[in-house]
DNA sequence: ATCTAATTACAAATAATTATCAATTAGGGG
DNA sequence: CCCCTAATTGATAATTATTTGTAATTAGAT
């Protein structure tokens, strides 16, 4: 019994094919912020009959329940990611699509120090920075094996 | 001639009542993260027939004109401000809607390196705090009286 | 005042996501 | 192991935010 299945029940969902897929693309590296709509175009792919209305459905119940996070990149929809035991931001470059994730300490110390000064206690918050990647050829290799 | 016209000629736009109306709007303090169905529903108030589309398309025209910075908070709707000369980021309380600006050298700095140290050229970034007042009175307060 | 390209209003289109609901299924109890 | 019921799913309609097409209107140069 894979722990898959644990995390699933662990959560209170049953086991089904649906969500095991899912959670199995999810897994996989080159996967790591993926859309909802990705994640059915890679079930199509697989032959699988998974409607996107379950695709978005099992993804919102995976967010409920921990399993995934949910960012809001520049562009519009939502991508996907397992949870991290460690909290992390995110390094995006807009030529080729590449995530790096980054934490930073002495940024984290900072945003908590500027909410307390304004009376507000921290739930959450979102940084993402956006750039170019210095090596024009690597990102262009990047750019074309990841292009769906 | 106000200098709100002046704005609009230096961005190459013509000065129409509905570029001028909104540009109005934006520049009033309660509606300094505005989002464009709460620019038209102030219109509406306003009794000025300006369609939605309008609304939208204006928007975006001062956006490529760097008059206003589009954001993307929490909940799916962008929300624009007038472009400030001087650079800062958002923290916002979920509760009642605030939005305080800050600035902090100290992140911008831990951006740039980190961008550095992955080989990526920052072009841009977007940090955005969200928390609850802790001032539990003061923020009904301020929600009552924002709440569209 | 005239003319033309820019702009507008309105309707219809699109993109991402959510709701509805009948049909199917996981998994506990007998 | 089979049955039952609540949970889940697929198909599709509905919603939300936003954009686009188009015919009519208008700003501002000549």
């Amino acid at each position: 019994m894979p722990d898959q299945n644990e995390e699933l029940k662990r959560a209170g969902l049953k086991v089904t094919l649906p969500r095991v897929k899912i959670l199995d693309i999810l897994q996989k590296p080159e996967n790591q912020h993926i859309s909802a709509e990705d994640v059915y175009k890679v079930l199509l792919v697989h032959h699988e009959e998974i409607g996107l209305a379950t695709v978005y459905r099992v993804l919102n119940q995976f967010d409920d329940a921990g399993i995934v996070t949910r960012h809001h990149f520049e562009g519009g929809k939502s991508v996907f990611e397992l949870s991290h035991k460690v909290h992390h931001d995110h390094l995006v470059c807009l030529k080729c699509g590449k995530v790096v994730e980054f934490e930073d300490d002495v940024i984290e110390q900072r945003q908590l120090n500027i909410a307390k000064e304004n009376k507000i206690k921290l739930t959450n918050h979102s940084l993402y920075l956006y750039g170019e990647c210095e090596d024009e050829v690597a990102c262009e290799n990047y750019r074309k094996s990841h292009s769906h």
